[in-house]
DNA sequence: TCTCCGACCGACCAAGTGGTCGGTAAGGGG
DNA sequence: CCCCTTACCGACCACTTGGTCGGTCGGAGA
C-alpha cells in the first residue's frame, strides 16, 4: 500500500489526487479487513458479498466498483493481509542468529497464545483456507501454497543456520524438520479450535520441546 | 447396519419386511456413500443435495423421504461411515500389546500411504470437516469432536500400555504425547493435500521416528 | 380383484447468490 | 459557471439453494 502511494506520488505530484487515492485505499482496506474476518469465521463459500457489505453499511455498487469479483477480492486479501501477517507472526520471529530451536519455540508459544485468546491466528487461517479451497479453486490454492512455500523456505534456512551455528546436530535433515514442524503447528491449531485450547497448547509445547531436544548436537558417542 | 438388520429381524420375523428394510437401507447407504465423497471433495456447504441426487439418478423426493434434512443426513454419515472408518484405520491398528510406538508408526505409515494415492483418508476427512464446521454448526461439531475424543482416549491408553510394558519411558506424559501425535498427523495431511505428498510423507515419518526415539526408556544415567 | 403402503418422482417455492447497471451527489478544474 | 471524474447507491437479473407436496407405481395382503 505504501508502495502504491509513493508510486502515485511520483507520477502525479498533485496533492488532491493523492488524497483521493488515500480515500480509495482506505475503503478497500476496510472491506478487506472485515472480509477476512468473515471469511475466516464463516468460510469463504459460506460468506456472501452482502454479508460483508452489511457489516460496513456499504452497497453492492461500492464493492464491484473497487473489486472485479468475489474471487479477485479474496486474492487481494491474501496478498495484502494474509501474507504480511504470516510473515510477521511466523517468519520474522525466527530470522535471528540465536538458537534456532529457541526461536521457533518462542514463536509458536506466542502464536498459540494469541490463538488461545480467540484472536485470529493467521497461521491457522492459512490452514483453514487451504482446506476449504483444496481441489475446489486452483487459482486461490496457488496463492495459498505460495505462502506455505515461503514459510517452509524460511524455516529450512533457519534450521540450516542453526546447524551451522552448532545449535543443531550436523545430521539433522533440515527439510524434514521444517515439514514436521509445520505439520505439528497446523495440526494443533485444528485441535485447539474447539476443545480445551489452553491445556492442549501446553501439552503440545512440552512435546515439541522434547522433539527439539532430539535434534540437539550429540555430545556423547555414536 | 448389520445391527439394525438383526434387530428388525428379532422384532418382526417376517421375511418380506426384512427384504423391504434391506432395500431401504441399501438406498440410504448408497446416498450416504456418495454424499460423503462429494462432501469431502467439494465441502459440505458447497455441495448441494441435488449434486448428490444427480450422481445417483435419484430425486429430491427420495432424499427427503429417507432423511429429515441435509444436516440430519450428514450427521448420519458421520455416525454410519466416518466413525467406523476412523476406528478401523486409526484406532484398531494400535490396539495390540506390541511396542506402542511401533504400532503408531505403522498405522500412520499405512494411513498416509493411502493418502498419497489420493484415496480418502478418513483421518483427514475428519480434520477437514472440523475446519469447515468449526464455529458454524455446533451440533455437527459435537459429533466430530466425539470422534476426536475417542481417538485421543485410545491413543492415551495405548501409550499408557506402552509405559507399563516398558516400551516407553516411565516419565512420558501420555496425554501430551497423544495430543502431539494427533496434531502432527492432522497437520501433515493438510500439507500433503496439494504439494509433493510422497516426499512430505517420507520427511514427516522420519521426524516422527526421531521424536518417538526421545520417548523410549532412558537406559543411561539421569 | 381391490386396496393399501412404501419408495420414489418432479414441479414448485421462498430465500438467497454473485454480478450488472443506470443513476447521483460531491467537489475540484476550466 | 459548467463539466467531468470519483465513489457510491440500490433496483434488478438469472440462477441456485434447501425444502415441500401432490402425485405415481409396483407389489403384497385380503
Amino acid at each position: 500500500m505504501v508502495l502504491c502511494y509513493r508510486l502515485n506520488g511520483l507520477f502525479n505530484p498533485n496533492l488532491k489526487i493523492m488524497d483521493k487515492n488515500l480515500k480509495r485505499m482506505a475503503t478497500m482496506q476496510r472491506m478487506q479487513v472485515t472480509g477476512l474476518h468473515l471469511f475466516y469465521s464463516k468460510g469463504y463459500y459460506n460468506t456472501s458479498v452482502d454479508d460483508i457489505l452489511k457489516e460496513l453499511s456499504l452497497s453492492k455498487g461500492a464493492f464491484y466498483y473497487h473489486f472485479e469479483s468475489k474471487e479477485d477480492f479474496f486474492v487481494q486479501i491474501i496478498e495484502n493481509l494474509l501474507v504480511r501477517k504470516i510473515y510477521s507472526m511466523l517468519i520474522e520471529p525466527i530470522e535471528g542468529h540465536e538458537d534456532t530451536l529457541d526461536l521457533i519455540t518462542h514463536c509458536f508459544e506466542d502464536a498459540l497464545e494469541t490463538a488461545v485468546h480467540n484472536e485470529m491466528d493467521y497461521g491457522f487461517v492459512l490452514g483453514n483456507f487451504i482446506n476449504e479451497f483444496n481441489g475446489r479453486n486452483e487459482k486461490v490454492m496457488k496463492h495459498l501454497n505460495d505462502i506455505l512455500k515461503v514459510w517452509e523456505v524460511n524455516l529450512v534456512s533457519a534450521i540450516q543456520r542453526g546447524k551451522f551455528n552448532g545449535h543443531l546436530d550436523r545430521h539433522v535433515d533440515a527439510e524434514a524438520v521444517a515439514i514436521y514442524v509445520m505439520s505439528a503447528y497446523m495440526g494443533i491449531r485444528t485441535l485447539m479450535a474447539e476443545t480445551a485450547p489452553s491445556a492442549r497448547k501446553y501439552r503440545f509445547m512440552s512435546q515439541l520441546r522434547a522433539y527439539f531436544k532430539s535434534l540437539q548436537p550429540k555430545t556423547t558417542t555414536v
